[in-house]
DNA sequence: CCGACTTACATCGAAAATTGATATAGTCGG
DNA sequence: CCGACTATATCAATTTTCGATGTAAGTCGG
């Protein structure tokens, strides 16, 4: 049988060593999610970006001022509303979200290989099925 | 074979529907890292604390001084150093911390139920992988 | 066991991030 | 085109974080 509270547990153990990378440029966390979230969902007006950021609004305008500052965020008018804008990533944006993934992918790798085979095949087969979940997810809310 | 790179990407994605939960007493991302490290490793020195933090020693400082005055933290004088003090969560942290780690139980729960009993057998065979992969990290850097 | 060095943590002032309240400007149904 | 609503911006106050520096306890060679 499948124990979700331990499975709980072992991806929060697993997030400590995961999650926490040296962020080059003083990015905090929340800017690194929203990079991640323009990364993964494209443009976005702000008032969406919201829904997926631990911030309130306010505190987000001014996150995006800066990242676009910084030239990792890039703002256009929305075609279809006035008030809005469509925020999305620069190239430098994506560079750095991209950087950040391969930092991980390398730490990973190195782990990964002190595996036996058998352990990798489990971790090859559960790949999609965590991808059914975050697809979920997504969904269930 | 293991495609490290997807497995990254996918632990990326499952992660922004996993750790985004409301965060009850107003705690941040810092905080509740504070909180989540304190549970995991016991009593710990200010300074090895800061190991794990993506913080400066004087911001743990000021975030622990909170962290107590707010009841969730504790410390007593470290019986081997006179200079250290011994970190440690509070009942009430204890509870907090507990707390996050159900709701998230409850979350996986309603969206394990939605998967094939093969798909839950998947992620079943991987909890052991994941915990090896995470003692591997803590030994390895 | 003493002086020099190191380590653990605290303090301080400044900069940055976040918030609640409120303003502004665009949209939409009738 | 009016009133209600929505998207985002602005503002002042609070909180978080930082770099520089202080203080006190520990360590270590002679």
């Amino acid at each position: 049988m499948l124990d979700v509270d331990r499975l709980t547990t072992v991806i929060e153990d697993f997030n400590t060593i995961f999650i926490r990378l040296p962020s080059v440029r003083r990015l905090n966390f929340s800017a690194l999610s929203v990079l991640h979230t323009l990364h993964r969902r494209g443009p976005l007006r702000l008032t969406d970006l919201l829904a997926t950021e631990q911030l309130k609004q306010p505190a987000l305008t001014s996150l995006v001022a800066k990242l676009e500052q910084d030239g990792l965020v890039q703002r256009r008018p929305d075609p279809a509303d006035g008030r809005a804008s469509l925020l999305s990533l620069t190239s430098t944006g994506q560079e750095l979200v991209r950087s950040r993934h391969t930092n991980r992918v390398t730490k990973l790798t190195g782990l990964v290989e002190q595996l036996t085979p058998e352990e990798r095949a489990v971790l090859a087969g559960s790949i999609d099925v965590l991808h059914r979940l975050t697809a979920l997810a997504e969904d269930t809310p």
